[in-house]
RNA sequence: GGGAGCAUAGCUCAGCUGGUUUAGAGCAUCUGCCUUACAAGCAGAGGGUCCGCGGUUCGAACCCGUGUGCUCCCA
């Protein structure tokens, strides 16, 4: 069979996933076997495959695929989210193309609609995974809204709301004035605005004053003066000291309002004296809130002001404010204005003025939930990778507020509260149980009167629910699913939701399946641009995935993204890398082809006498799959991946392959290709979880087969003689250190040289004559007990090497360079001596911390010799 | 304002429990090679004030304090 001259991953991708799939490796059922469970965090159901989702599932994908190699019964849930924000807003959007307004569409029928554009759109992500080789369990897919979901998200509603964690409080919120309602903060656009800042006086109110005293403030909103409930000065500006504790009038309406001091006024900043105006200001809120200020709302919730406002009442907010100017100005409170620019929010759907409007919001008590979640990580119940995170979540957890999970949309969990006419309300799983509780409370509320409360819930108060609701354990508590694959094993997550769902993960977990629903969390970087931007849609930075997957191929994304990523650390992206990935794709494929044309030359019998080549590299294999069973159960991917890297293009390739490489139109002796083919196969085991696509088409093309390398079953590592290990580096140290030598004697690469070998150790070097030959071009290789005349001398530890060829030497240069050795061997000799020379580290230090000291010196003793030897040989 | 984190080669980062570290890798750079698997490659090389200062220790890139710069989160 004619392998092409690269490797071609396209067609080979799609050929495997399909084969995957229809073996069924990816499904699961409970057995008997060890689970290893992961949900995926749901993706947005609007959203499409970007860098942030490559690295994320990449990630899960290599633990899961490791996990079923591992024997265990893998399961990895795929899903959606609901997306209430995002969802609505594509809808909305939709509709408008088509010329409808939502405002014009009863409930039901923009529901309808929104159904029909998730039917049709949502999900697309989840197909994009499959492209990029993610194991996924199909039959499992979830959705926040699918029906017994939908329900459970209802009930545990209610239940908190039973339990008294659930309550209506007042909040700050974005306020669209033009569609009547709510913004979250991403559907506020800042922009930088032009504006005026007026400077107005309120009088001081003090009996005793002869003159009119004032304070003057500064404003880009005078029409909301009606609104003030105070005005604050810093407690250490001396030019308002004699004001604490005093009142000041309200321009044009003259009501009287405290002077507060805090020290959240800038002082430099206007006056140094603000206006606190509580209801119509995010900071002023808070402000109020701690001062206990009156809150005086003057909106109605179209922008126009309203009968508390005094004046200008009926008047849209911009016209009151140009109006307010003249009579300010004529009252003699107007000191000046100056221009000023600064950044006003703007609807993203209407493009009005965000208005900040207090409104009454459903929330959730934190205090009992949060416990045994904040305990849960302080304990190592559920560890966090990296650890650093424990710390931000302590922090957060300890100062954690109540939580408002109200949102003013229509697409997503309708929240189960029943009102009555009088105001008051029930909360219950539908009209006809709100019904029956009405009247268990006495009421005499018709049906026909009760109406549902308007707003859904946040989509993290139905995602909290997914570990386990994915396997039906509440809706079915303790069902044969949720028993087996509940909690779950690693949640692999972004940093920036660790309180938006991670923390309420934990909490819901406790709370209602009386467990934790992971026991690691492995928190990945955030995905940057080369320049260190975030990759977003604005920026238009975030390259489109599935154009670098066909250009490079899954495997090599992958790499490239894993190779690049530490744990918890952002990454900055470069398609570089996966240049990289797909130059390793390519190794990986050329050592392939070396290796099939072999399998026609192989010797008809195979050669018994030990090999060093195949026994080194048995043994260097099981050290590196060591390695990266460790690192992979410390979370440290990219570190197993560079170290498999490394194995397979340095130990396999550069140096193993180059070992056993039979001469030019040379039989293969047919022991070490059997070995070479074995060495091969394990390599891509140890790939696969990473590169899942090249590793089986190579597994496959290596021999001829039933099993796939997807199921196979990796054997655990076996401890490597650390002799073999030992003389294998020694080698490649000899190799180095001669070719370094060639190279600088502008010996070229065809020049062929004499060896001589000054070594103790003469049979270690007969294994090995015949590699070394070959590896630096040598016509002969011998023993030698003297010093070689007219040689280039080469020492590594305690052998010398001495290179005889028939170029004309440089020796001046070999001097020079032996000179620049000699002085950084006997610096380094001094240092280790004066470590030595110290009583106190001779006593303090561990006894092999003492003898790896004595050691160096020794060696560097016997290095500095050679050195003078050589010096006196080049004469 | 509160909190967290980061600072090591030109760039991106490793360096885990202080001692095989006179500090590693990849990319980039330089030199030599189209050597029969691979030029998307091979063989080599150069490159460092481990952010500054102080301390602990026989010993600090690593621990502690402090300063500087940057990033993120919450408000």
């Amino acid at each position: 069979m004619e392998l092409s001259k690269n490797y071609i991953p396209n067609e080979t991708e799609a050929r495997w996933y399909a084969h995957w799939l229809e073996k069924g490796y990816f499904n699961s059922k409970p057995d008997g076997r060890e689970p290893y469970t992961v949900v995926i965090p749901p993706p947005n159901v609007t959203g499409v495959l970007h860098m942030g989702h490559c690295l994320n599932n990449t990630i899960q994908d290599i633990l899961i695929r490791r996990a079923r190699m591992q024997g265990k019964n893998a399961c990895w849930v795929p899903g959606t989210d609901h997306a209430s924000i995002a969802t609505e807003a594509k809808v909305v959007q939709m509709l408008r193309e088509k010329g409808i307004t939502k405002s014009s569409l009863s409930r039901d029928e923009f529901l309808k609609y929104a159904w029909e554009w998730k039917d049709k759109y949502g999900g697309i992500i989840l197909q994009q995974l499959k492209k990029l080789g993610c194991s996924l369990d199909w039959n499992r897919v979830s959705f926040t809204m699918d029906e017994e979901y939908y329900r459970s998200v209802i009930r545990v509603f209610i239940d908190l709301h039973r339990k008294g964690w659930i309550y209506r409080g007042k909040r700050m919120i974005n306020w669209d004035v033009k569609a009547k309602t709510a913004l979250s903060d991403e559907e506020v656009i800042r922009k930088e605005t032009r504006q005026q800042l007026y400077h107005l006086r309120y009088q001081v109110v003090d009996s005793h004053a002869t003159t009119p005293e004032y304070v003057t403030i500064a404003t880009v909103r005078p029409e909301t003066i009606m609104g003030d409930t105070a005005v604050c000065v810093h407690p250490k500006d001396e030019r308002y000291k004699h004001l604490h504790g005093k009142r000041v009038l309200v321009p044009l309406i003259n009501r009287s309002i405290p002077v507060i001091t805090d020290e959240y006024v800038a002082m430099d900043f206007g006056t140094g004296a603000l206006k606190v105006t509580p209801a119509h200001d995010m900071n002023d809120y808070q402000l109020g809130e701690k001062h206990r200020l009156e809150v005086v709302d003057i909106f109605h919730e179209d922008g126009t002001l309203n009968e508390s406002a005094q004046i200008l009442v009926g008047q849209d907010r911009f016209e009151a404010r140009k109006n307010i100017i003249p009579m300010l100005e004529q009252g003699g409170y107007l000191v000046k204005t100056e221009e000023y620019t600064s950044e006003v929010g703007y609807s993203e759907r209407t493009d009005v003025v965000v208005e900040p409007r207090l409104s009454l919001q459903w929330w959730v008590s934190m205090q009992k939930l949060s416990e045994p979640a904040l305990n849960a990580v302080m304990e190592d119940s559920i560890r966090f990778f990296p650890p650093k995170f424990r710390n931000l979540y302590r922090n957060w957890m300890e100062n954690i507020r109540d939580w408002c999970i109200s949102r003013q949309l229509t697409w997503g969990h309708r929240i189960p509260a029943f009102y009555a006419p009088d105001g008051s309300f029930v909360v219950a799983e539908n009209i006809d149980e709100a019904f029956t509780k009405f009247q268990q409370q006495g009421s005499g509320v018709r049906m026909d009167e009760i109406w549902q409360d308007n707003d859904v819930l946040d989509t993290w108060f139905s995602s909290w629910l997914w570990p386990f609701e994915v396997f039906r354990g509440y809706s079915h508590p303790g069902n044969k699913e949720v028993a087996y694959y509940y909690p779950t094993n690693t949640l692999v997550t972004a940093p920036e939701i660790i309180f938006f769902w991670v923390a309420r993960m934990i909490m819901a977990g406790y709370e209602y399946m009386g467990e934790k629903p992971f026991r690691n969390v492995y928190f990945t970087g955030i995905v940057r641009d080369k320049l260190g931007r975030k990759m977003s849609k604005s920026l238009g930075n975030s390259p489109d995935l599935l154009g670098l997957i066909d250009q490079y191929g899954a495997d090599a994304v992958r790499f490239g993204i894993m190779i690049a990523s530490p744990a918890g650390n952002d990454i900055l992206f470069d398609e570089s890398s996966l240049e990289q990935g797909r130059n390793f794709n390519n190794k990986l494929w050329n050592a392939l082809k070396l290796v099939k044309m072999w399998e026609g030359r192989q010797s008809a019998t195979a050669d018994t006498t030990p090999d060093f080549a195949t026994d080194w590299f048995a043994n260097r294999l099981q050290q590196a799959k060591a390695e990266v069973e460790e690192m992979l159960e410390q979370f440290r991917l990219n570190e197993a991946l560079k170290t498999i890297y490394s194995l397979v293009w340095d130990d396999f390739c550069s140096w193993y392959l180059e070992w056993i490489k039979p001469g030019f139109e040379q039989p293969m002796d047919t022991g070490v290709y059997r070995k070479t083919i074995g060495y091969f196969e394990e390599l891509m085991q140890l790939l696969h979880p990473f590169m899942p696509f090249i590793s089986e088409e190579i597994y496959h093309l290596l021999n001829d087969r039933n099993d796939d390398l997807c199921v196979k079953l990796t054997a655990a590592p076996t401890p490597p003689s650390p002799h073999l290990l030992e003389a294998g580096e020694l080698l490649k140290q000899v190799i180095s250190a001669l070719r370094d030598a060639r190279n600088r004697n502008q010996l070229k690469p065809k020049d062929t040289i004499q060896l001589h070998v000054q070594t103790a150790n003469t049979t270690g070097f007969a294994a090995i004559e015949h590699i070394l030959a070959k590896q630096v071009n040598a016509s002969s290789v011998a023993f030698t007990e003297q010093t070689i005349a007219d040689s280039i001398v080469v020492a590594v530890e305690k052998d010398k090497f001495f290179i005889v060829s028939e170029k004309e030497l440089d020796t001046g240069n070999l001097k020079a360079e032996l000179l620049k050795d000699l002085e950084y061997q006997q610096q380094f000799l001094e240092s280790v001596k004066k470590k030595l020379s110290n009583e106190r580290f001779v006593q303090n230090a561990k006894p092999e911390v003492v003898d790896l000291e004595r050691k160096k010196q020794a060696d560097a003793e016997a290095r500095i010799k050679t050195i003078q030897e050589s010096l006196q040989n080049l004469g």
